[in-house]
Parts: structure tokens; C-alpha cells; sequence
DNA sequence: TGCAATATAGAAATAGATTTGATAAAATTG
DNA sequence: CAATTTTATCAAATCTATTTCTATATTGCA
């Protein structure tokens, strides 16, 4: 069976209590009894049982990552730095895809507290925020990650979405594009992306035609669909810019073109959002606001971290910086067609 | 607090032991007896500590899965339906990122084991096979994922990875290919698809330029320096076709085929391995031997499940179906060129 | 009715740690 | 050198379950 405390405490002479001051380097001691049995732990290949650790209130080493979909790259891309980082502190990381799913949500908030995880990363918005506020309000660690919500009193690691907006936007408007759909998402991050479209415009003195703004799932289907809307409407009203909220969503704008026999970036420029791998794959390639992936996951997890130790107190905010990486399927506009 | 056995035992006037048989379904008792716990149990919105009942060597509800890279499209939808399946047999997954690196398989299949997984999920392949013979001597639920090795004796779900290869390889014969490159990594299911490979040669009576089977990393960087390799070569002998043993490697191949000037599929033919979103979201759209992702995901946490009743000793084997998908990337030789 | 057989419930041991309070040993002080 | 303080160690309680063994209570059958 497994060595126990009982049996490095036996072998090194000495009580478990003194073999549990070791482990955590509490208490006084003779130097010369603590080199003993942390000889004794690593002849007998000793590891503390987490269970036995856990069940007097202390740590799991593990952390939960709620995402809404792990198989959407860009939530891939950031459970990769996660959970890298978390590996180098020693912390395992349980991945929970909510789907947007409130079931799933509460259901998976309940598995994460039974299993006494020490601390939850949320890139997923909640469909019952409720079930936040009782995290919050019994300061269990909580960092949100994407989700730069203002009503939510909790540590926040993302980018400047509105920035990330107003960039895209500019960008487009610069290019000489009057008609610009944006298609957001049904989430915090959205509706500042969308408050950035509306900047970008306003600067520029420019009106924005509400049913340009959009919604739609994030995903390739959910593109599509809004293609087919957008070219539903009446022909003379076109854009010729979309900005999507998400690569995937730009993706399916893409795909959908095509079958309609639109050429990008020729007759309509798209941009993207999140910088995935999808974005650097497609032909042509996506213009995409970036988010850096690597710094916020790593960031996310420093804060949870924190949040640990100082048991759910700390509230920070660490906002990053969208970058607009420009690429093949965002093109100026014509003179002739806008004469 | 946290509401515990022995609060519920109180308010129900019996003892925890009695509560325990309730919770366990096990021994005897007064139907009336029964109830009356339950009825306390959800009145008191009771739930056991997975930690406690762990400690007595009960199961953690906790899989371990193991791949590569969760960022690689594949093993991100791979861990999707993982996460589903096992989330609806009220299981949570800790998922671990290899990277390949020795140090890190080691670690990882420590820390599972610490934290007490019931069982472990391996999709990557292992540098230090003694790693796993010493998990299977000790008869921990283990059930391998797309490595399909005769050489350990575990459960294993995989597709046929020789008829892969060979219907790839076919694929591209019977469109007239002379000279077709092969990409393999180094992993188990590339030594069979090569096989695969030579198989549909041996078929068609042609000979194998050994030299046509080239070894990569399994990223896009991998396929793009693979080409360049190709390219180097003397122009006289440029393959027709190239089968890479994933889309990451094929995406590589199509990215830096453009930066050279060859167009695909005019000049060059493109099949790629596992059919992931990247096949979909390339332009043209990539020709892919499909695996499963969804009914491999699914059975292997059934079989997983399983091997934990019946303590490791189970060593099922399951077999898929890959399935070419054809779309853009592939185009059968002009005769012209042929004569 | 009496005794064996069975059903029901609980006391106590156990799992592997942490932590507190008590005690013994060593060091310090007057 | 005795009295006091400090240091080093351990016994025992605790955390929240599970499980075995024991003690009643109940039932069945002669």
C-alpha cells in the first residue's frame, strides 16, 4: 500500500505530529530531526495524501476553468496557457464546458465546490448570475477572465473591449466603408465591442443604422445564418464590411459568401476577433482583433492565486490591449463604387 | 459550515452510520427509516465530501485525460466529447497537456495519481513506455486513446489507422499520382498508416521511394518546414501529391506551397489526417481522412468506466472507421502531364 | 410460548492528514 | 543552583466519511 505519515513517523522515530511539521515547515525543531525524517520521507518515497490534507480544510491544488465551449480555439488556445501555468505552480486544472447552458452551469459550479477546488477561473458568462453573487458573497476565489462586467465585484482579467471595437470599426470606416453589419454575441464583452463600433462611428460623424448591429451564437453555423439574413435584406442596402465578433462567426461569414458568389475582399471586407488559429489558416487570411492569449491566461491564473491567499478579498483588474492584426480579407473600398 | 453527515445523522435522530447506508444504498433497514434520512438529506441540502469518502479508498469522480496539446484542434474536440460524456456520468476530467515532454508525462501521471483519478484517459504518446507498464502492473483503470499499440496490453479506442493510410494513399494512386510524400509523426498511428501507405502502393504493384516518407512535428511550422525540405530537393522529382498524418501538418504544407507559387490542387495535391474545424475553415477546403471524434470520445470514457468496475483488468479493444472526406485540396493528374 | 433466525440500528475502528494542548527537556536568568 | 522561560516532541482530538461488529428488536416456526 501506500506510505503514510504513520510510516515515515514510525521509521523516522519520531511522532506524526513532528512528520506533519515537516511536511509544512511549521513549529520549532532540532535541526537534526527535521534532516532525519526528510530523509526518511524521500528514501520511503513518501507524498502527503491530498485527500487527508483537504479534509482538514486545506488545499485540493486544483483549480476549475469554466469556458463555454473548450472545442472553440480560441478557449483551447487560453485553456493551453492556463493550464500550463497552472501545472508550474502545482495546481491541476478540471475543464468545464457550460455550453451556455444554465443547467450546466450550476451543475458545474456544484461539482467544482464539491470538490473543493481552491479557486475558479469563469471565461463563460452565466445565463443565472445569481449563482456568481452566492460564489462571491461566501468569497470563494473567483477570477473572470473575458468578462470585464462592471457589476460584478470580482477580480477580472481582459482585454479592452471597446478599444477592440473601436479599432475594427475604425479600421473598416478608414478603408472608406459606409455600411458596416457588426454581428456581436449575446455577452458582457459584446456589448463594449458594440459601444466601440458606435464610437468609431460617432468620431467620424457617421450614423450608425441600428439593424446593422447584430446577434448570433458563436459559432461558424451562426455566421452562416446571419449571412443569409443580411443577404435576405434588400440588395441595395449591402454592406460591404462585416465585423464579426468572433473568428468563427467570421469564418462562417466567409464560407457563406463564397456559396453566394461573393468574393472577399473584393466585394466585402471581414474582420474577425480573438486572432485564432482559424484566422491564420483561413484563405485569405482573417484580419482579426487579437487578444494575448498567452499574458491573460497566465495573468488569470497569478490572480486567482492571490485571490487564494488572500481568501477571496483581493478584487483586481488587469485590462490588456487588442491589437488589430490586418490580413487578407479586409481591402479599401473603390473610389469608383463610391462616387 | 458545510452541512456534514453527522448534522444530518443529528436532525434525522440516528446515527451516521445509518445515514451512511442510506447514501450507499447498502444493508438493511426500515423503509420508513430510509426516508425519513432522505427527506433530511435534501432539507438540509446535504451533500458528501467526496474528500472524506475518498479517504476511505472510495472513488474521487475524477478522470484524468492526457493529450499532446489541447490546443491542437483534434484533441480540443476530442476533450469536448470526453468532457461531456464523463460530465454526465457525474465525473469531472483534469486535463494535461504533455507537450511530448518526458518531464511532464512523468509529473502529470504523478499528480493524477496523487489527486487519486479514477481512472486516466491517454491520448499522447509516451517517451517512457515504462511510465505506463508500471501503471498497468499496478492495475490502474488506464484506457488508450487513438494508439492503438499491440505492444501494451490496455484498453484501447482508436480508428484503423492502416486503413487510413491506405485509403489516402489509394485515393491519391487512383487519381493518377506517381510521387506522393508522406508525413508521419512520431507516434504509434503514423507507423501503421505508413503501412497503410506502402499497402496501397504493394496494391497498385508500385514501388515506395523510401525517401517520400519524411518524419514532423505535428504543427503547422512542421508541415511548412517539411515542404521546404521537398522543395529543396531537385525540382526534377517534386512529388504530385502529399498525405500529412494531420490537418496541422497539411495546413502547413498549403501555407508555405502558396508562398513557393504552387497551387493546390492544380500542381499539388493536399490530403490531411483527423478532419478537424481546420479542414472545414481552410480555402480550398482540405481533404481529410475523418476520424470519429464523437463516438471515439464517448466510448472510451464508457470503456474507462468500465475498466474502473472491473479494477484494470478488463483490456477491451475498439476499433473505428476513418473515412475519407473529399473536398478541395485533392485533384486527379492531368493527363497531359502523365503521357 | 420459546428459541432460532433475521432485520434494524448504532458504537467504534479506520482512512491520512492537521492542530492544539500537555509534557519533558534544554536553555536562560537571578 | 533553583526558578523560570524556551524549545522540542508527542498524545489526542479533529476533519468527514465507510465499514465491521455488536446489540437489540422483530419475525418465523415448532
Amino acid at each position: 500500500m501506500k506510505v503514510t505519515i504513520y510510516d515515515v513517523a514510525k521509521e523516522a522515530g519520531v511522532s506524526i505530529a513532528t512528520v506533519s511539521k515537516v511536511i509544512n515547515n511549521t513549529g520549532n525543531m532540532r535541526e537534526s530531526t527535521r534532516k532525519r525524517v526528510l530523509e526518511t520521507m524521500k528514501e520511503m518515497n513518501y507524498t502527503p495524501s491530498i485527500m487527508a490534507s483537504a479534509l482538514t480544510g486545506k488545499s485540493t491544488q486544483t483549480l476549475g476553468l469554466l469556458v463555454p465551449d473548450i472545442s472553440n480555439p480560441f478557449f483551447a488556445e487560453m485553456a493551453k496557457t492556463i493550464e500550463d501555468r497552472a501545472h508550474e505552480e502545482g495546481l491541476s486544472v478540471i475543464i468545464c464546458s457550460t455550453d451556455a447552458n444554465p443547467e450546466k452551469e450550476r451543475k458545474y459550479l456544484e461539482v467544482l465546490q464539491q470538490k473543493q477546488a481552491d479557486g475558479i477561473l469563469i471565461a463563460s458568462k452565466f445565463q443565472d448570475d445569481t449563482l456568481l453573487d452566492d460564489l462571491i458573497e461566501r468569497n470563494v476565489p473567483l477570477v473572470m477572465l473575458t468578462i470585464d462586467d462592471p457589476t460584478m465585484n470580482v477580480s477580472k482579467v481582459s482585454i479592452d473591449d471597446f478599444k477592440g471595437g473601436f479599432i475594427a470599426t475604425n479600421h473598416l470606416l478608414n478603408q472608406g466603408h459606409e455600411n458596416i453589419v457588426m454581428i456581436a454575441e449575446h455577452a458582457y464583452s459584446s456589448r463594449m465591442r458594440v459601444y466601440g463600433y458606435r464610437e468609431a462611428h460617432e468620431l467620424m460623424s457617421r450614423k450608425v443604422q441600428e439593424d446593422n448591429i447584430m446577434y448570433a451564437e458563436a459559432t461558424i453555423e451562426g455566421g452562416k445564418h446571419c449571412f443569409e439574413e443580411i443577404f435576405k435584406r434588400n440588395d441595395a442596402k449591402l454592406p460591404s464590411a462585416i465585423f464579426a465578433c468572433n473568428d468563427l462567426l467570421a469564418i462562417g461569414i466567409i464560407h457563406a459568401a463564397k456559396e453566394y458568389g461573393i468574393s472577399i475582399p473584393e466585394d466585402l471586407s471581414v474582420i474577425g476577433f480573438d486572432n485564432t488559429i482559424l484566422a491564420t489558416t483561413s484563405v485569405p487570411a482573417l484580419t482579426s482583433v487579437s487578444q494575448p492569449v498567452e499574458d491573460m491566461g497566465k495573468m488569470s491564473v497569478d490572480l486567482l492565486l492571490k485571490e487564494i491567499k488572500a481568501g477571496g478579498q483581493l478584487k483586481d483588474r488587469q485590462l490588456f490591449n487588442p491589437e488589430l492584426i490586418i490580413r487578407g480579407t479586409t481591402q479599401a473600398v473603390k473610389k469608383s463604387s463610391k462616387a
